[in-house]
DNA sequence: GTGAAAGCGCTAACAG
DNA sequence: CTGTTAGCGCTTTCAC
């Protein structure tokens, strides 16, 4: 709560002058005395603290990021079309831990969105505008114009996720999509399941990508164009996709979707086919997410760490910015088998 | 795209200086010309316009910050706790008409965030400590204490939603959640229902208390305690409190629900004991929601205005930082009332 | 219309 | 450990 006591300042509000002034030490040493109170002391310090909330000063962020060069504040950058964006759940998590994390720094966390063209580009402009001292983002999609922008503009980077073009040039973590989807398929084969079915996610996002791989690579020279169906992660789609197996005549007894919504639609279509889950088509999801014990039979699917990956950029990213890391970081996080009733 | 050519400043980005050289003319001149261009002539302002394309040059905000005493940021404040704010697609909706209206008119938009008494502390220092020129506030809950403190800082601030406790000192933009209530319970009057029953929202919330009020007026005298349950918004709610009005042993022909979501659940429930919706129970919901046509039957309610709300939000704050308002203003909006089938 | 000059409030380098 | 001083890059009077 600030104090309301009369101040010398004509301005109005306080100034580090004003505290200095009060008490009786240069305005160097206040100085010194809030930015972590290195060479000064203690009894000096106290003195300082007691005029700071005499006046109720406190700094001018515009006057201390001219003279430092540097803002405090980093942006989250969310470029996806906002709609999908705030129906994650996982995006309010990442904003959770970042702004806990970036807070016991001494930085502020602004979030910042962009859809369309026209949007990116006046976002570009303010990050690489001197407007913050880095930036963490979301990028879903490939070919991301911002991308390149942003790192010719040699602005501290981490990306979530693995930023497909840019795997080289920028810092990144992300999960291990492909090592994940291996285990799984593996154990859908361990359970002696021999034809196993996949529905992918989009084909054109890492995670889509990585976790079609990841059973390519399982399945191996068991491989068969037609147990592969293609989705865009949601439950409808989901459902779609193995309508479209079974409409084939395929028969399989495992369905490894790449994504718990899929897999909801999945079983769904596999029931009113009258096939039944696990006994007739094991189904398996990926993401661990609310969906996975909403569903009836409950779904054994993979946990991805977000927060761990969450801590992890703001880690990167802080020694981006101390200096303490100069060449692009990649970390890829493992994740975890959950096995429940539906396979 | 920035141009990367060689510039005279050694910090290594161009400054207004290293423009006003360029251009033959004094940084004074420059200023002008990248702030409306006022008094300036054409042939100048072409020619600082091409010293800039030339250097790169983008304005430094801290110097501008420091020297003009504004930020050109507005921040968008969310003090829910996140969870629940990220589930609301409303959310994503304000985010975008702030974005879009705030760049219109020249200025950035931060979205902060604040749970618990901790993040809300430094969330008011932030606020008040000169990073932004004003603040958009969504306020589910009465008695916050950071409106208390933005109050006494003055700064700009517009609420969305009615401030309670804070109704004459803030300006705000709210929906006319009584008239709104009283409208589609005249409606189910005016079907010839007789005994109308409520769910209301929860009722430490301006929302959940106009539209219970609206409710009670135009029930009038016919007011029955044993009419009425309460919900916290949610699905589960409803049909939690359906269930209750039903256990009672109350009967009655129509049920107004405070939110669609709480409507859905009543119809289930509703479902369960046997009830025809509407032929026995007309239904009437709030919000027109995404829920609503997803129910079957689909949802009689009640349209709010978000989009505009959004917008005269900006508006007014717009009028509070330009000085042109100067006193707190408040705003009702009115909503518009949606037949479908469920009453 | 345009130039010159005085700060905005703070950090950081340099003496001491 | 502390005081002094020179800017950081820009806006904004005030003359001309």
């Amino acid at each position: 709560m600030p104090a309301h006591h009369p101040v010398s300042s004509p301005s109005g509000r306080p100034t580090i002058e004003d505290v200095a002034r009060l008490a009786g030490v240069s305005r160097g040493t206040v100085s010194r005395a809030i930015n972590g109170g290195r060479h000064v002391r203690p009894a000096v310090m106290a003195e300082v603290q007691r005029a700071i909330d005499i006046l109720g000063y406190s700094v001018n962020p515009a006057a201390r990021s001219l003279a430092s060069g540097r803002t405090g504040s980093v942006a989250f950058v969310l470029s996806e079309r906002q709609e999908h964006l705030f129906e994650d759940p996982n995006f309010g998590l990442f904003v959770r831990v970042f702004s806990r994390e970036l807070r016991r720094r001494g930085r502020h966390l602004l979030v910042t969105a962009a859809e369309g063209k026209d949007e990116e580009l006046f976002l570009g402009d303010y990050l690489t505008g001197g407007h913050v001292d880095g930036a963490l983002l979301t990028l879903p999609h490939a070919r991301e114009p911002l991308l390149e922008r942003l790192r010719a503009s040699g602005l501290p980077v981490v990306v979530l996720g693995e930023p497909l073009g840019h795997q080289e040039a920028l810092s990144w973590v992300a999960i291990d999509d492909e090592g994940a989807a291996e285990e799984i398929v593996r154990y859908l084969a361990a359970k002696g399941r021999s034809s196993i079915a996949t529905i992918t996610g989009p084909l054109n996002t890492s995670s889509g990508r990585r976790r079609y791989e990841g059973y390519r690579r399982v399945v191996g020279r068991r491989y068969r164009k037609d147990l592969v169906a293609h989705g865009d992660w949601s439950s409808h789609s989901g459902r779609a996709a193995t309508e479209q197996l079974l409409a084939r005549g395929t028969t399989f007894d495992a369905l490894f979707c790449a994504s718990d919504r899929m897999a909801v639609g999945a079983i769904a279509a596999l029931r009113e086919a009258g096939l039944g889950v696990p006994d007739d088509v094991a189904v398996a999801g990926f993401d661990d997410s609310v969906a996975a014990t909403m569903v009836e039979p409950a779904l054994t699917t993979v946990r991805i760490p977000f927060e761990e990956s969450a801590m992890e950029a703001v880690r990167i990213l802080e020694g981006l910015l101390d200096k303490t890391i100069t060449e692009p970081r990649r970390v890829l996080l493992p994740s975890k088998l959950v096995v429940r009733d539906s396979a």
